[in-house]
DNA sequence: ATCGTTCTAGAATATTCGTGT
DNA sequence: GACACGAATATTCTAGAACGA
């Protein structure tokens, strides 16, 4: 052929391009094969080989198969067949029109309208002329050809598939959304009764040291009153005055209060605060967030997953709106429990299990210590250790727990007071 | 321009603008036929237009341009050209063949594959040879015609008109997020602010508890030293332990801590401990949220609605809120009790103004303990208005009611305690 | 056979089958014009053909057959039916008015009412005339038209950009959630955070007095038992009264109530009150609600800002999820303040400070009412059994557990004491 | 990995028909 | 019966997807 690409798109087409059409990549149904050579054009920097080509195509074409428009903005096809069937093949590997027409729309070329607004304005000369436009693609004015992008989601820009990426973006976001708020409500669902009971809990604890210290105190009253005639009285008070001797438990009210869990080596073994310290953890467990206790089998659920948790987020309104149940389950649970319910562990996790029975393992230290200030402080020490316990935010489902507990508590304690709680 | 359209066109478009007008799209009821008449194939009702003139085509095109295959399975479109511009335009209103190609597409069809194994078995013959098929449509079995179905979503099993299901599925659930997240807002806001109430409630009930206790032994001691001539103490303890006369207050702290703030009439005054009610009052303000008082003329608002949790977009709380409504009220008779706080109204229900009633009660003995007591007295008071003081948790929106309510507490009470905020 | 269906087939094709090619329905970009010749209209970009076409027809029709309206505003068909057999295949594939109206409507246009008031004012020679009217379509304003949007979903004006209007609101409603709930979650988080801190200052303050209390009483016992032959209890009480010295703890229980925590410099060492103070500080910063902590250096953080609050609305599931941590902060923030570390104040407001003074001062008041003693007794068993009450928070609900519980805890406790509940 | 080629599906407009008010 | 609109099909252009080079 006669491929005189004066200037830049010289090589552009081999003299030899004979190839059997009707090759190239594509999709095909199952089968096929072909042969196609390479196109020898070095690559002229960035531009696109296809714009190239389809640039000298316009230009070196008979004016009567294809040309630019009279104003150069364009390009118009006014012969397609003949176009596809003499020319495209000297550039390219297939001789049709549509896979033309497909590459310049990956490079974000529009067919014009040929549409006339009058039926008899219609010109069976220009009927089958094909127009394209691109912004970037004019005549004389190749430096802009480095502009055009191909593109798999179409070239220009915002081609109206704005929309459906609008839409895709929107999905997604609604759906994160929903999950997003779900797991809020789950969430704080489960914080709001975590603090509540983990509150509950410390007052009740509070309460009980409180009502010993009471007791304790009534009885040292008592005990001076009555051993006004013996100084052993002091002995005991002098002891509970003194700092908490390492390794011992103070009955000092402050030293329950304190919150070891995290002054853990504060002068005493592991085991003897191990109490304090599971409580801790029970709260940390609690204050966890993620509600995973669907599974949590073995242990029995300390606080069993509140039932409104369920909802989904489709349409949880109703059910979520519930949660004034909920709450009132675990004020329900906490008041019981503040009445003397609690030492049980209802599922504890295995740290809550563990902290039970460091628990009582620190009861017993504690019981011992006190054994030296005098029977008053032995339930003081029984009513310190439940304190820890935070297990006394249990729920409605702890009825069989709480006879549980009753029992063990009176086994436990010796006086009354102690079954305070 | 000469309107010749040198070939296939030649006459389509006569001086007289002849065309078949009632061609082009458009809807035909299920079971048309239209003009048909008899047929052959006698299920001719239900046959889509398209089909019924495709079969046509192909039956009656000349048969270098189109014809079945030789099995009669599938159709061949030999001359796509030629096809396009003479057969297409008699059926059908547009010569091109890939207007054709996208209807073949809505029904099914599928394009086959033209090219050859292998590059020798190449025939420029057969090269541009189109090839289409669809099970249903075979030569000589007009009947298979009726099985094949358009579909909007082209020939496969759902695509078609998601996007518009979408954007509807997304509204709803928009919509439905929306709700969610302002219920979730107000009850979360709501939960907060009664778990507040309720916390605090029982601290300054405990708080009470143990002054009184602390109190008390003071009392005890005091008469235990007084009467070391005497057993008189014992008479004391004795009775201590009694249950609590009715009318009068047992001083033991067990019994403390029984729910009495519902036994209403208890029997005191109202009026003096204002200032801890108003403290309460601030953290309700505080933690508060759907300012449902609205009305709640007469009293002054313990509890000022918030101005910030207006919010609510759409409003879907009524149902769903007014549950909390009435745990509040029920809170806040708590907390107004455990204060003795309330003489203010605001649209309590019976059993707040009943709670006030017991809250003064509290507060006058309160105020005559601490008158017996003299100095020492103002502090306590003032102690406990402090710790009840709520100021912690006031927002920075709150300084001007803090003021105000300081300025009303200073006002009804004349003691340091007042000043407690 | 022939394959000739006769019958079936039939006038599938017409006699004349002439019509212009190229017409009909299908996708034209925006911005055609092509083409087409002059129209005076010098916009021809975005204006949907069928638009343009109409209005071309408007002007060039023939008077008698279609117009504008005298002032422009509409455009009315005179003649229907001439109009439909002579006009409109002029410029569209059809012949049918109701299909020109059809599109019409696509467009928004409304059909003006043509009948008259009075059957007296029926005129023969308007009676079929048809009228349309649309907003944008009016004499002279080509420039209009653009405005004009085809409606998928028929005439309405509304209609019509009605997707693209509703992915717009859609889109704002998702942002907006999202933004909602980004914060919803901050400050949930945040309330959570300051109210479990709140809550915790209190119980440790609380927990203080009480310590506070009964080392008074201890004291006072150990007084009134050592002093019983002299006065030496004054002493000891003057002691008390004196401020506490540094690194010691004031027994004060004013004291130990006091929210000192703001009075930072009040004589004590970092050690001694200072958790107290820092408890406070974190009141305060707790109940507000946008986290602004960020900047807050100098003071060294007693809570550290929540590193996740950060997260974004995008996608903060992972990062919301990590709340437990944000937990633990809190706690450990809290168990940190209780062992007197902070005392700092990290901004607290001007009314946190006075409180704490105010607090100080009642401190000192309310020492000495203690002093005292007295027969406040009654009022502390009020308090106590106020304060256990937790009857308030239950509802209906409640009312047979409640029951269960006492009736259990009465039969497993004898003395009054257990009865504490 | 990018681009080319082919086939299929999506999207918007056009045209027609039917229906409910 | 008129009219607005839904619905189905038609036509055209653009984009997606698969496969190969």
């Amino acid at each position: 052929m006669e491929t005189q690409p004066k200037v830049d798109f010289t090589g552009l087409i081999g003299p030899a391009k004979r190839r059997r059409l009707r090759s190239g990549g594509g999709r095909r149904c199952p089968g096929t094969a072909a042969t196609s050579k390479g196109s020898n054009c070095k690559g002229a920097t960035t531009i696109p080989i296809f714009l190239k080509k389809t640039y000298k195509m316009i230009e070196s074409c008979p004016t009567d198969i294809a040309s630019w428009t009279p104003d150069g903005e364009m390009f118009v096809v006014k012969d397609p067949e003949r176009f596809a069937t003499e020319i495209i093949p000297q550039y390219f590997d297939h001789n049709k029109f549509s896979s033309f027409a497909r590459q310049l729309n990956f490079y974000g070329f529009r067919k014009m309208q040929s549409k006339p607004i009058r039926n008899s304005d219609f010109d069976a000369n220009t009927a089958k002329h094909v127009t394209f436009f691109n912004e970037n693609f004019k005549r004389g004015r190749c430096d802009l050809l480095k502009k055009i992008q191909r593109s798999t989601r179409g070239g220009g820009p915002g081609t109206g598939s704005d929309q459906v990426k609008d839409l895709q973006d929107l999905r997604e976001k609604v759906n994160l959304l929903e999950t997003t708020i779900s797991e809020m409500q789950t969430q704080h669902e489960e914080r709001m009764r975590r603090l509540e009971l983990d509150m509950l809990g410390r007052m009740e604890q509070m309460m009980m040291a409180i009502q010993q210290q009471q007791q304790n105190q009534q009885q040292l009253q008592l005990r001076s009153q009555n051993s006004l005639t013996g100084p052993a009285s002091v002995t005991s008070d002098s002891n509970l005055m003194k700092p908490p001797a390492p390794g011992s438990v103070s009955n000092d009210i402050t030293n329950t209060f304190d919150p070891l869990p995290f002054g853990v080596g504060r002068g005493q073994s592991i085991g003897s605060l191990g109490g304090l310290a599971s409580l801790m953890g029970g709260h940390q467990a609690s204050l966890g967030f993620k509600p995973n206790f669907s599974g949590a089998p073995g242990g029995g659920p300390t606080l069993p997953p509140h039932p409104k948790m369920k909802q989904l987020p489709t349409q949880n309104l109703p059910g979520s709106l519930t949660l004034p149940n909920s709450r009132l389950d675990s004020l329900r649970g906490i008041s019981t429990l503040s009445r003397g319910i609690s030492n049980l562990s209802r599922g504890l996790s295995t740290e809550s299990q563990g902290s039970a029975i460091l628990g009582n393992a620190f009861e017993d230290k504690f019981f011992s210590m006190l054994m030296n200030g005098g029977d008053a402080n032995k339930a003081a020490a029984a009513s310190l250790s439940n304190f820890m316990n935070p297990t006394p935010i249990q729920d409605q489902l702890n009825a069989a727990n709480l006879a549980r507990n009753n029992s063990l508590m009176n086994g436990g304690t010796a006086t009354a007071a102690t079954t305070g709680i």
